[in-house]
DNA sequence: CTAAAACATATAAAAATACTAGGAATTAAT
DNA sequence: ATTAATTCCTAGTATTTTTATATGTTTTAG
């Protein structure tokens, strides 16, 4: 039960991104740059993203990737089921008919009273936390120090 | 992020033992057969349940497995733990050395506010389940339809 | 026109997962 | 003692998933 580097790639990706936007699009290749990611699987994480409705992109030269709301407005939950896809779906065999009538409610109960439950506590989690309080810290220490950043 | 078949099956086959030892060690054929799950594959997430100290061996013709405390004292945490290991460990790149401030200080940040928040929520919830819980309703059933089980 | 960028897709490499196979050791029952 | 039932151990294999890389196409600002 690991979180995928897409996802640890994808949330740095946009809390850089939040902290490197200043209103205009941002390009991977700076992303990449200052993150040591590469441009191509940023590509496919930010497909993802548009996909989902968290960033818009501006094709063509000076364009680059920009939120769709504010980074207050974006949780970390839709960003990771964006990249990930649905949570801790559990794709259990079903056997309706040969199994017996106490093996099907064993698996149900399973599913309701254990796997179900995680999944729920997990989105909870993270549907709870914004790209905002990520940026927060981070954001004071750039202001304070603009010439930390590279690029 | 997704729970592995190992430990889907290992509570699968938890809840089974727990449903039929009658304070007797249940062999792993049994369970195998009832749960349509290959022997061979239990022994290897038993090696782990027994490392966990969840259940304890009896070898030898008449043997097999029991649990060591009660159903309602083990919980599904440690069970899952037990098969999965240390759950959410994300392996995170540190780059201390070349790495800006800005950078490190994001990653720290990323750790604690999300990753750690999300292994936490998980824990908890694992940690309020018992055995006892999953096994009460297919008890009951059991107790009212004792040849509803093969083997 | 050109360069910078998104967009798309194929494929390779590596890692993790899921499973199989077979034998060794142990022990209850006969 | 012998046998059969069982855990225990480990090596191997096949499959799937993950993690990239590579290459080309399209779009667009300057």
């Amino acid at each position: 039960m690991k979180i995928s580097t897409k996802s640890r790639y994808g949330l740095r990706a946009l809390v850089d991104l939040t902290l490197h936007s200043a209103g205009n699009p941002v390009p991977l290749i700076h992303i990449a740059k200052r993150q040591n990611l590469s441009v191509n699987y940023l590509e496919q994480v930010f497909s993802l993203l548009k996909k989902a409705h968290i960033v818009e992109s501006v094709k063509g030269a000076q364009g680059g990737y920009i939120l769709v709301k504010t980074a207050e407005e974006t949780t970390i939950g839709e960003i990771i089921r964006a990249i990930e896809g649905e949570i801790m779906i559990v794709a259990e065999d079903v056997r309706k008919n040969e199994a017996s009538l106490v093996f099907q409610n064993m698996q149900t109960c399973l599913q309701k009273q254990v796997w179900d439950k995680i999944t729920q506590s997990i989105n909870e989690t993270i549907n709870e936390m914004t790209l905002g309080d990520l940026t927060k810290d981070n954001q004071s220490l750039l202001l304070s120090n603009p010439d930390m950043y590279y690029i």
